[in-house]
DNA sequence: TTTTATTTTTAGATTTGTCTAAATATTATT
DNA sequence: AATAATATTTAGACAAATCTAAAAATAAAA
């Protein structure tokens, strides 16, 4: 089946609202699509139509299994051009999100298997989200967040949750990056922070706020 | 300014057909466009209300220099992708034209300028034409038509006009492609046939049709 | 359990790009 | 120069995606 840009956006965005809450509401989805809840409710009808939605006026909303085959090509076809323009084409991360958000809608399914080729089948895109693979299956990691890793375990930062170039500055700062090896020294009752170490730096604190925004994982060597 | 993908469209096409004729009418561009003449009408207005277009009423038209500039940053970026769908990602020449006719209305100026640094900055597409710079500038070859090269005078294909699948498999078994030596040893009257003589193959006869499709340039050493 | 507030849907309008059919202009032919 | 043929434009309609304002359904509060 043919979709458009906005049918594949609002597929996205539902996806990534039912990731969260199960079931999906107008006004949410509404907020997430910096639209009016008139024009969601258009859209949900036209996607239930197309067996995309399983929908009950006034009772909320979620993907069939369609749906969710069609929302996570999109996902992967967003995640692979974001390694694509990191990797290949050097922006920073905090650049990419809305070039892929155009590129995503690319339609030429070709493209994609050799574009994913072509960046050496990657897992995880350059904010350390996971790539769906072409039948829709998504690498899994068991990550966890710093905040309530362990005491003096190394983990692996895997991805980071708030992409903004904020973030991204004080990322930088601490030298902190996917990949990074990194371990808790000490926690701050006070507020939150914490001392932590990360590889070949000194010792530093973070704030509650910033590590809340990390995931890691143990190296499972 | 801000273009539509129709838009964009339309100004490439009439920037095509001008650059044969000079003056362009409202039928042919809605041959090129695969639409009614109806509909260029209304887009002609819309057009030149923006001032891309010197139109007046059933005299024809032509890009103005604004809209030529944007012809020119929309051919850049179809070959620019063309270019890295067939050197980057493998794909056959006659197999871009679609993909890059939807990369090329993805919008950030930076990701054009970094894909062209990425693709080491090339003056000319996988089917030998001109790729436009930043500023519209079109590099400039002296080609001319295989069919009239004198006799044994070697020279380099630049560049190939009927890029169809059916050239791309005569070619192929010819040995030919962009940046090929080639002479011509002999013309036959009879029905324009010759003789040719391509680098590491033996000499063949190509046809009339097949000549006039090749342009070449002489080996400026 | 009424009343109030919130959420969601409908009704009707708007914009963009397209279409058909009819009207008008231009060009070619007798 | 009148008529026929062709090219172009207008008028009016339609589908997609959006909007505002109002109505209807549901949820929360008194």
């Amino acid at each position: 089946m043919n979709f458009t840009e906005s049918e594949e956006n609002y597929i996205k965005s539902i996806y990534h609202l039912q990731q969260e809450t199960g079931m999906v509401n107008t006004n949410s989805l509404a907020a997430e699509m910096q639209t009016r809840a008139a024009s969601v409710t258009d859209m949900l009808k036209k996607l239930s139509g197309k067996k995309m939605l399983q929908y009950e006026k006034y009772k909320g909303f979620k993907l069939t299994e369609n749906g969710k085959k069609v929302a996570l090509s999109v996902v992967r076809k967003h995640r692979l051009w974001e390694y694509f323009l990191v990797e290949k084409l050097g922006f920073e991360w905090d650049k990419v999100h809305d070039i892929a958000e155009e590129l995503e809608h690319v339609s030429s399914n070709e493209l994609i298997e050799r574009l994913q080729q072509f960046l050496g089948n990657p897992s995880f895109d350059p904010h350390g989200d996971p790539i769906p693979d072409s039948n829709g299956k998504i690498p899994k990691i068991n990550q966890l967040n710093l905040s309530v890793l362990a005491l003096n375990k190394t983990a692996v930062v895997s991805s980071v949750s708030n992409q903004s170039p904020q973030m991204l500055e004080m990322l930088k700062h601490y030298a902190i990056a996917i990949g990074t090896s990194i371990k808790v020294i000490k926690r701050f009752e006070f507020d939150g922070s914490m001392e932590i170490k990360v590889s070949k730096q000194p010792a530093c604190i973070i704030s509650e706020l910033i590590a809340k925004n990390i995931f890691v994982h143990y190296d499972d060597k």
